[in-house]
DNA sequence: CAAATCTTCCAAAGCGCTTTGGGTTGCCCA
DNA sequence: TGGGCAACCCAAAGCGCTTTGGAAGATTTG
């Protein structure tokens, strides 16, 4: 069934029925609802592919995501986020086109989708160092949100959690507590965020006068693994950490098995704080926070930068919007004063 | 640049440059290198919109994830499923389609993607008992692939792992080692691959003349929580168990947490085995694998998944493609001899 | 050498929708 | 009573591509 059966089937004119299924005014009431009902009747549904090429608009929002090897371990992250921009995009219409990349290939496939206009715009997550996307779409045209930012953040749409501010606080607190050796556990520092928490990691450390401790310091893809493997390496060197400030709560699990195997208890022998996305399937609340940690939901940055992004392709000239985040730092079981 | 404009360029036909650039055989050699260095200086791409149209084809293949508060949270598990299958798809040429909605609206969601024609197929997962979506889009006439499998499991494509027998595998390995008195942590029992893992347990249990006991069994959404809280409450209760049989490694985790809490051992005073869909970020296998574990990839089903879905759409007469995995037992360090 | 057959290209007709630019019809008011 | 104005509706022209059905010229065949 198509537009003009059912315009036929109806005595009307095709443009008529398409006008009345789009709430257009030039067309009467009564009809507007004989349309519609026999709309439903037929379950008719304007066939997609020719509505885009009419009127021009893909409603689709892209989202590209490279594929390295290991930055497809940030899956789990990523996961929320999608779900998050999903529910946006499912009630404002527009459809979710994922495309899965090898790294080495996604300027061609930013320059493929908007050459043959398969998008309206393209959300960009995990940012690097002066990402060369964000110069590639500002310079193809195509409307886009970074979820983080990088650079000087300016010219362009993003939306970012305060990562220097939240990790500042977080060191502050254990420093509070007591602890002088502090281990740094985090993700991958070409990731922009994973530099601002390093750096306010450092200045808290700077602000009472100590300097990190090399040997405390590590960076990596965020899985389970490497949180064990380091803090396992880090309890059984010299100088061991008293605490421990680590970038995700998948890293953080690896850590407490690490602790665990050691006979070490988390809030009494060790301290950890982490950064928690507020994962659905790793609900850290259970019965008052397990970890103590720095928190935001990814799932909700998802649907805010769905928003955001829909707004600026609605709005094709408009300003670019940016939006800080502040984090907050949730106390739970797993911090306590610096034992000895 | 569109192909009109590219092709007066050229001085050729709109037909000719088309055919060209599609690898027709009505060109000729020189011709179609003229065209293809001339597109490429000029930086075009058919528009996509329009190619859709005119060929009839979508080129998009739908996923759609019900939305329901808690099924979302199996998405680590999505997630990765996900990328093995869009690795497939964009390099055969097709886009993944991302649907998120509320559960109630799944069948609308499928009706309006068949309708509006906006995807080629649909990839369905995690099915439950008489999974209505498989009803519904054979009638709808399209094509779609189960990941799973329910009912008789005729008359339909699918992929399955074969959970039934490997948790009776696992059961039996537990058994052997002397255990008694082991628990079920299992995800919701409407999904069928959750059925199957049960009758797997209680059918090894019932090989021995033994019966499962009710106090040691649970379901629910398989979240680190729920392992926690779980086998915590079973460890202090009456008749605690010796060993976990666990649906997932996030279930595991959980397991792990509560075990820790009450200074028991993995592998020494309490038994675990888990079900390892081989997570990139939960990487089991540092230093030999943590958990003991029946273990199938996700991402590896995910790409055989796109790949039979795309044969399917290609050959649309062809007959059902059914494909059952068998699973691997992986011995690690969570498991041991029944203590005492 | 004429007829048959390739080879290479093109004009034009869609694909199914939206949208522009009118036409009717009926009603109001002078 | 007729001019003006809404209110409703329609015909037709795209959107940018693919594909059908030739046509012209080159090549082979009997």
């Amino acid at each position: 069934m198509n537009l003009k059966e059912l315009a036929e089937s109806l005595n009307l004119s095709p443009t008529t029925v398409s006008r009345a299924l789009n709430g257009y005014p030039e067309v009467r009431e009564e009809t507007r609802s004989r349309v519609m009902a026999a709309a439903k009747a037929a379950n008719y549904a304007p066939n997609s592919r020719a509505r885009r090429l009419a009127t021009g608009r893909a409603m689709t929002i892209g989202h590209v995501i490279p594929l390295t090897g290991k930055a497809e371990m940030v899956n789990p992250i990523f996961a929320d986020f999608l779900i998050g921009a999903g529910e946006v995009y499912a009630a404002e219409g527009y459809d979710l086109l994922l495309s899965m990349v090898p790294e080495a290939e996604t300027e061609a496939a930013f320059r493929q989708l908007a050459a043959n206009g398969s998008v309206d715009g393209v959300m960009v997550q995990a940012p690097q160092e002066d990402d060369p996307r964000i110069a590639l779409l500002t310079e193809l045209g195509l409307p886009f949100l970074v979820h983080g930012r990088t650079g000087d953040a300016q010219g362009y749409s993003w939306l970012d959690i305060a990562n220097l501010r939240a990790f500042r606080r977080a060191t502050e607190f254990l420093l509070d507590l007591g602890h002088r050796r502090i281990a740094l556990i985090n993700g991958q520092e070409s990731f922009d965020f994973a530099r601002r928490r390093r750096r306010g990691f450092e200045e808290a450390l700077a602000a009472r006068d100590l300097s990190p401790l090399p040997h405390l310091m590590a960076t990596d893809a965020m899985t389970e693994s490497f949180g064990y493997l380091t803090a396992g390496r880090m309890l059984d060197g010299p100088e061991p950490p008293t605490a421990f400030l680590v970038s995700s709560v998948i890293l953080a699990i690896g850590v407490r098995r690490a602790a665990g195997e050691r006979g070490l208890r988390m809030g009494r022998d060790i301290s950890v704080i982490c950064h928690d996305d507020e994962l659905s399937y790793l609900n850290n609340d259970v019965g008052g926070p397990a970890f103590t940690a720095t928190r935001s939901s990814i799932r909700a940055a998802g649907r805010r930068c769905a928003e955001i992004l829909i707004q600026l392709i609605r709005e094709p000239g408009h300003l670019p919007i940016q939006e800080l985040w502040d984090v907050d730092l949730m106390v739970g079981r797993s911090t306590g004063p610096c034992p000895g």
